[in-house]
DNA sequence: TATGAATGAGGCTTCATTCAT
DNA sequence: CATGAATGAAGCCTCATTCAT
C-alpha cells in the first residue's frame, strides 16, 4: 500500500535540473532553488531525493559517463552487426566518434557541464575520483583500440598508452573550447580532424616494411 | 611629498594570492578573505586595489596570458638566433612546446587555474572574452605556422585552420586532464605526443610529388 | 498537502519593523538585522520575503500613502453621511486634517518615517518616483477642493493650485518640523494653525461682492 | 617660521565637499573619500582637519545656518536704510523672502543638504540639537515680528506664535517638497504663496475696530 | 512525498578611521 | 600639512540545509 515510489523519476528530473543550470552557470552559481525551478519542482523536495548537492553533481556526472559509455557500445555493436569483421582501427574511429558526438557536435548543455565538472576536480575529493575514474577507463578501452590496431597492422606497440592519451586529450580539449570560447572553432570540426590525428598517430608507428607501400588503410 | 605607489606591487601580490588559491579550490572557493591570507594581506586592502573580487581574475588571466606569449617569443628569437634558418615546421615545434611549459610539464598551479578559467569563462561574459580572444590569437598563430610549414614543403594548405584546431585542442585537452585527473597520465608525455601529432597531421597533407620518398623532416 | 503561505503576514511584519527601525535611526541605520530584531525574526527570512531592503522601504511607502488615504476616504464618507450637504471648504477641512492626523498628531513613529522617506527621495530614483506620485495626488486633490470651494462661493479660482501647494507645504513642513525638532511646536498646533491658514488663503481672493461684508464661512 | 595655516580655507573645501556629496546622495552615502574627491583633496586629509565626519556635518549646518541669518540680516538692514521707516509687517515679508531665497528659489544644493539633515536630525542628537537650536531662533524672530505686527495693526496677539509656527512649517514644507519631489510644485511659487499665507494668518486676528474699514495693508 | 518557510553561516563589498612616509 | 595605503568592523545578500505542516 501506500504510493507507489517516484524516487528514480524525481532524482532524474532534479540531476536534469542541475545539467541545465550548470550549464549555464557554473556549479558554484547553481544553487538548489535554481536547480528546483529548471526542474519544476519545489526546492524542499531537492533534499528529500539527495541528501546535498553534492550527491547531486555525483549523479550527474554519473549519468553522463554512462550515457558516453552506452553509446560507445551502442556503436560497437552496430559496427559488429555487419558481415565483413571491422578492423580494429574501424573499431577505433568509432569510439572516437561516440565521444565526439556527446561532445563538441551535440548536446552543449553537457559538454559545458562536462567542462564545470572537469573543473570542480580540480577542488573536490569525490568528484576527482570519478572523473580520474572515467578518464582511466576511457583511456584504457582507447589503447586497447590503439595497441589492437597497431598489432593488426604489424606495427610496433610501444607508443600505445602514449597515442590513447593524445587522442583523450584532444577530444576533452575539443569540448573545453567549445563551451568555453564557443564559435571560435568551426563547427563539425572534431570528427575528421581527430580521424586524420589518429591516422597520424598510428602511421607514425614504425611500420612492418618498409619496402612496400603502405598497407591501405582499412575502411573506416 | 605624500607616500609613494605601491599599487602595482600589491596588485601582483593580490593576483598570486588568487592563483594560490584558485589552484586549490577553484574560483567560487577562493574567498577573498583567502585570497589576501595567501596574499599575506589585511583583507580590506584587496578591495582598495582592485574593484572587485573578478577584476582579480581578470588580471590573472591576463598575466597567464602574457606570460605564455612571453614565452613562446622568447622561444622563437632563441631559434631565430641561432645559424641555419629555422624550418617553418621547427618554429611550429617551438610554440607547441612553448604552451606545454606553461602547462603540464610546468607550474601546476597555472595550469589548473587554466583549467578553472576555462570553467569560467562559460558563466561570467568578460571571462569568455578574455579567454577567447586568448585562443583565438594562438589559433592564428598556430594556423599561420602550419600553413608556412605546409608551404615550405610543397603540400596542400587547405585545412590549415583544422590542424591549428587540433593541435591546440590537444594542448589544452592535456592541461585539462592533467590538473583535473592528475597522475593519471604519464608524466612528461605532452611533449612528445603533441609533436607527434604534428608532425602526423601535417604529413597527412597532399605529399607534393607521389614517386620521390617523402622529403625529410626538417631538425626539430 | 504541503505548507499555507503566509508570505503576507511575514511581510507586514518586515515592513512593520522597518518602521520602527527607521523612526529611530533614519534608513541606512536600519540594518536588515535590526529590522528583522525589530520584527521578532531570524535575520535571513527578511530577504526570503524581500529581494532587498529598498523593497522594504517601497512597501512602507506604499502601506503610509494607502493608510493616509484611507483615512481621507473615511472621512469623506462620515461628511457625506450627515444630512446638510456639506460645503467644499469642509471638505476641504476633512481633507486637511486626515493629513494632520496620520501627521503629527498622531502617531509618531509614522511621522518621522515618512521625513526620513523624503529624504531618501532626493537620491533613490524609485522612492522619489512613490514619492512625487504620492505629492501630485494628493496636490491634485487639495487643488480640486480649493477650486470647488472658491467657485461655490463666488470667488476667482486663478490660484487654486498655489493654494493647494501652500497647504500642502504647510503640512509636509509640520510633520518635518515636528519629527526633526520634537517639543519644539505647540502640541496640537497643527490642526487649528492649517485651518487658519486655509481660511486665510481662500479669503484672499476676489470676493464676489465688495459691498457686502463677507459671506459667513460655512460650517466646518 | 613654518607656513601659514590654511587650516580655515581647507576646512571650507571640505564642507563644501559634504554640501556637494549630500546633495546628490544623502548623508550615509557622502563617503569621506567622496567628500575628499568633491573637494579635491586627499582623503587622508579630510581627517586632519576634522575629528569625524558627523563634524563635517555640523561645520556645514552651522555654515547653513548663519548663512540664512545673515541674509536675514542684509535684508532687514537694507529695509531699515530706506527712509519712510518700515511696518513690522514690511519687515516679516523680507525675512520670509530672505528664508524662501536659500531655499526653493535658489540653491537646490543647500535645499537638498538641509533636507537631508532634516532627516539625519531624527536619529543624531547633535544635529537634532543644532537643527533644534535654528528653527527654535527663527521661529522667536518670526514670532517677534508678527507680535510687533499684530500690535502696529491694533490686533489680538494671542496666536503670534502659532502663526509664526505656520509660517515656518510652509517655509520648510516648500523646501521638502522642491528637494524630495522637484518639477511638481511650479518654480517660483513659494515666496507670493508664503506672503499670502502670512497675510492671511495675521488679518484673519481680531481687527481692532469692526466697523471702519480694514486699515490698508502697508507697502510690501 | 511535497511544500515552502526558517535558520544561520559566510561571502563580497564599503568605509570611517589610522598611520607610515 | 599632505598623501595614499592599511585596517577591521559591519552591512547586504545568498544559500545549503532543516523543519513544520
Amino acid at each position: 500500500m501506500g504510493r507507489p515510489s517516484n524516487t528514480a523519476e524525481r532524482r532524474e528530473q532534479i540531476v536534469e535540473g542541475l545539467l541545465s543550470a550548470m550549464s549555464k552557470g557554473g556549479y558554484a552559481e547553481a544553487s538548489v532553488a535554481e536547480i528546483a525551478r529548471e526542474a519544476g519542482l519545489a526546492p524542499g523536495l531537492v533534499h528529500y531525493h539527495f541528501a546535498n548537492k553534492q550527491e547531486i553533481l555525483v549523479a550527474l556526472i554519473e549519468r553522463l559517463v554512462s550515457g558516453l559509455d552506452a553509446r560507445v557500445a551502442n556503436g560497437l555493436e552496430r559496427l559488429e552487426r555487419e558481415p565483413p569483421a571491422a578492423s580494429a582501427r574501424a573499431r577505433l574511429y568509432v569510439v572516437v566518434d561516440a565521444h565526439v558526438a556527446l561532445g563538441p557536435e551535440s548536446d552543449p548543455r553537457a559538454v559545458a557541464a562536462w567542462v564545470v565538472i572537469g573543473a570542480e576536480a580540480v577542488r573536490l575529493k569525490e568528484v576527482r575520483g570519478l572523473y580520474t575514474r572515467a578518464i582511466q577507463g576511457w583511456l584504457a578501452r582507447l589503447e586497447g583500440l590503439v595497441r589492437a590496431a597497431l598489432r593488426e597492422e604489424g606495427r610496433a606497440t610501444l607508443h600505445a598508452k602514449r597515442i590513447a592519451a593524445g587522442i583523450l586529450s584532444a577530444i576533452e580539449g575539443a569540448y573545453l573550447l567549445s563551451a568555453a570560447s564557443p564559435a571560435t572553432l568551426p563547427r563539425g570540426f572534431a570528427s575528421p580532424m581527430l580521424r586524420r590525428m589518429t591516422d597520424g598517430l598510428l602511421d607514425a608507428e614504425a611500420a612492418p616494411d618498409p619496402v612496400r607501400p603502405r598497407r591501405p588503410r582499412p575502411r573506416a
